[in-house]
DNA sequence: TCGTCGACATACCCTGACGTATGGAAGCCG
DNA sequence: CGGCTTCCATACGTCAGGGTATGTCGACGA
């Protein structure tokens, strides 16, 4: 969410616009274009209204980028690194492979803005661009899931099932939270939604009866 | 690249086998309107596109429809009916709670274009005339499905938590399974992981060991 | 036969958005 | 100081699609 602007800042500029940045950068526009996406869809990512919303006109987008499609790629590029390496920070040191999944589910639901992300270039999938790289993100979470279901003592092919299941319903939480709001529990609600799926969700070999949860 | 459709010499007033009448109805409309949704999304709904795939040209549109919104609403009528009224057909007439879960969850499994049209109007949501129409077939699923679980014996409490999680689920189920098709359980794998999620997402309060699946 | 009407075709304008061309205001350099 | 580079503004050209106005043709009904 942050947006940090790298080691390109040009003396100021007359700044005039909106914004008191002296130039955009292409991870600027890359961010934007993310934005943009979360909110409208794909058809959100166009120049014009890009460039009205970041106090520039079109000639400077177009020295940044060849194209419209160039933008795209590079907001994808972005999203995709956040979807992986970034999103494997705090959890790839757990070491016990419960704790694992829990903080995964846990990131997964915190940022509301990535859900309706993923959904809005999920959405757009028919397009090549953005069908190869949902491809590969959700092959990727899907691979991870399958890794951790596996430290859990399942077999190649229970792993196989409950990673689909949980990753579905992850998505699926995202989605109905999105559709319908008011019906999605909320608060207190949510904490025993939350726990209730931990405990349908993870399949736990040893005899662990009950409460290891952590007091966040 | 677009699909340019010569004029496509309409049948001549001839009792058609298409309709009753030869000429286009609304309803005719608004299914087609609903195809071009599964395919391409909301803003694959335009007049002259679908007037070239129906052979007529726009013109004849606007005989019919007053606008593009009216076309929109509906077909969105039309989705609402089937998503509602025509999809409880055969499961009202089941006694047992357990089985109308069942067959919920197949018929929704069976039909892969009706998930893309849900998945395809709830990424439009942000429409005010679809977002509305979305949110109530949702609310409406969730709410038929809380009945479900509530004559199961649960509590109050309880089915709404059993029952957003199978509906999320359900719903991503149908998310992976179009954005990661080659990920997805098919043929006998799925027959697997159907089973596992109604053993998992439908708790049986009497003692009901297992083995009583119906075949298929 | 003729007028009306339903259903469609044709022609047109307008808007929004992509892309291009060109110019211009800084800053840096020789 | 003149020229080059960088970043941006302005002004087009193009094109798909929404919406409107009007033309056209066959099916009736009197």
């Amino acid at each position: 969410m942050s947006i940090d602007v790298p080691p390109q800042p040009r003396a100021p500029r007359g700044g005039d616009a909106a914004s008191a940045k002296s130039s955009l950068s292409r991870e600027a526009w890359g961010e934007a274009a993310l934005e943009a996406l979360a909110v409208g869809g794909l058809e959100a990512v166009a120049v014009e209204p890009l460039a009205r919303r970041l106090g520039v006109t079109k000639g400077s987008f177009y020295w940044h980028f060849p194209s419209r499609e160039a933008l795209l790629r590079e907001a994808l590029a972005l999203w995709e690194k956040h979807e992986t390496v970034d999103a494997r920070a705090g959890v790839e040191e757990l070491t016990d492979p419960y704790e694992r999944i829990v903080r995964l589910f846990k990131q997964g639901n915190a940022s509301y803005k990535a859900g309706r992300l993923y959904l809005a270039l999920a959405a757009s999938s028919d397009d090549p661009v953005v069908g190869a790289v949902v491809q590969r993100v959700s092959s990727n979470r899907l691979a991870y899931l399958h890794r951790c279901y596996l430290d859990l003592g399942l077999s190649e092919v229970d792993a196989r099932l409950w990673s689909t299941f949980a990753y579905a319903t992850f998505i699926g939480n995202q989605q109905v939270h999105r559709d319908t709001p008011e019906q999605f529990p909320a608060g207190e609600d949510f904490r025993a939604y939350f726990k209730l799926m931990l405990k349908t969700l993870i399949p736990r070999p040893a005899g662990d009866t009950d409460g290891a949860d952590n007091p966040a």
